[in-house]
RNA sequence: CGGGGCAUAGCGCAGUCUGGUAGCGCGUCUGCUUUGGGAGCAGAAGGUCGCAGGUUCGAAUCCUGCUGCCCCGACCA
């Protein structure tokens, strides 16, 4: 991508709403414009992002044996009063009328809707275990919106349904996402712990939080040192293999873990001190076992292999792709901005033309330019007329991993110079060497 | 939902107390000079001062009502 040609209204300043520091990032960089409090639209920097991390969502969630579906943002009313929810869940679910005058909403979650589409189809415990998930916006109309997307109430949610014949198949359907989660997240480049969660207004009682380290973070969390070091499951974790899941996951809830509702102080105070990690955190996911929360007033049973019928053991799985965008910008940026992993990066290489409009560096640009597009790299190419200072300081601020200088000083000796903006690491190198470094 | 604050050009702000027909920096546009970490000079464009009433010869400024947004707290899959 040209940047003469692209859409990116970088801001020098960001606007004073903005308080924490990847919700000003977001702005200056581009990457979002607010429309009303807590809702916002991506413009195509940012998207770019959201788009990268659903798909590593998207893959871990394939991998683990889940299957996408896309379910609708709007619900009637009446699926609610099924469950009881309806009354029960406040005013933080928007209700709206269509012109019949008939009540609907816009879903802020789904536990209703795919259990009504389970129980339509699914008659037999032989078409279990199943998973099914979509990712779809929703909306929940906090009271109090902020800190940016992380914090909004239109947001995108991969949200996953899980329905087994029993509790022992349902704890190994909460393991596989339990273990697609920590390949997920340790894929957009962040560590994450599993901790131990109230189950909340869901009800159900196995739940765990993922939580990321953040000096921003919204709430207090406590754990063990070994958990920012732990090995994450590779990609060939075997999600059919119960036990050998099982004992992944219990490797991973066997040290202390919680957030400021669930601590135990008395048991934080057992681990040795210099073990101890006392922290600000961001929820990044959350995973439930409910049983039969749903399934039983809304009558999803399935036939068993003795002759009856028994509600499905369900559970649910969420993560929210528009807030990770927020999420990692938390978790990587320095002053001059965002530093994203490279992974979920936007571009995975920026272009720098240092003297725009000299035959040597637009001839030398070009080229790379050309050459790493044919290999597939994703390049944004600062073709703008500045002043290598402005192109400097935007490709820091948006926070591409790789830089490619390319000045006439250095094309005098045949070099461009290639920087990590993680590291800020510079190596001087020949075009080629560095076509062959960034396309690898 | 309780408490506090803000609303003036794309962004950041001054002007409001003490009414007199709107200004600064950045950005944008033009030209010249510059050119490896946000350049200099000269010129230009850009504003129903959030909305609606009221007071006044005259309102960004005073009064009333409304709306939007932000912060603290409570709330929060």
């Amino acid at each position: 991508m040209r940047l003469s040609r692209y859409f990116l209204p970088i801001l020098r300043e960001p606007p004073r709403e903005a308080e924490i520091v990847s919700h000003r990032l977001m702005l200056r960089a581009g990457m979002m414009r607010q429309e009303a409090a807590g809702i916002y639209a991506f413009l195509p920097l940012g998207f770019r992002v959201l788009q990268k991390i659903c798909r590593i969502v998207r893959e871990e969630q394939d991998r683990s044996g889940a299957i996408e579906m896309l379910m609708p943002t709007i619900q009637s009313a009446d699926l609610w009063r099924e469950s009881g929810r309806y009354d029960a869940y406040g005013k933080e679910m928007l209700r709206i009328q269509d012109r019949h005058e008939r009540e609907m909403l816009f879903g802020p979650t789904n536990e209703e809707m795919i259990t009504e589409i389970f129980r339509a189809y699914v008659r037999s415990y032989k078409d279990l275990p199943l998973n099914l998930y979509h990712l779809q916006w929703k909306f929940r109309d906090e009271v109090r919106p902020r800190f940016g997307l992380m914090r909004g109430r239109e947001f995108l949610m991969k949200d996953a349904y899980s329905f087994d014949i029993d509790q022992a198949g349902a704890q190994h359907s909460y393991n596989k996402m339990f273990v697609a989660y920590l390949r997920t997240f340790a894929r957009l480049g962040l560590k994450s712990i599993p901790m131990r969660a109230e189950t909340g207004p869901i009800g159900g009682n196995l739940s765990h939080e993922f939580i990321i380290l953040a000096s921003t973070g919204e709430s207090e969390v406590f754990c063990h040192k070994d958990y920012l070091d732990m090995a994450v499951p590779d990609q060939d974790v075997d999600f059919e293999n119960v036990a050998g899941l099982q004992q992944i996951v219990d490797k991973w809830t066997s040290h202390y873990a919680a957030t400021s509702d669930m601590h135990d102080a008395e048991a934080f105070a057992r681990i040795e001190p210099h073990n101890q990690v006392s922290a600000r955190g961001i929820e990044v996911g959350h995973i439930f076992y409910f049983g039969t929360k749903y399934s039983a007033p809304m009558k999803a049973v399935v036939a068993t292999g003795e002759g009856g019928e028994v509600p499905v053991h369900m559970g649910s799985y969420g993560i929210g792709p528009s807030r990770l965008v927020d999420d990692i910008i938390e978790a990587s940026h320095d002053d001059a901005g965002i530093i994203w992993p490279e992974p979920v990066a936007p571009f995975k290489v920026a272009v720098l033309n240092l003297k725009q409009g000299a035959a040597e560096t637009d001839g030398a640009c070009g080229e790379l330019y050309r050459d790493l597009t044919a290999k597939g790299v994703e390049v944004l190419y600062d073709d703008r007329d500045e002043r290598a200072g402005g192109k400097f300081a935007t490709a820091d601020l948006i926070g591409i991993p790789w830089q490619v200088l390319v000045g006439p000083k250095g094309l005098a000796e045949g070099k461009v110079e290639v920087k990590n903006r993680a590291t800020g690491s510079r190596e001087t190198m020949s075009p080629a060497a560095a076509l062959d470094l960034l396309s690898k």
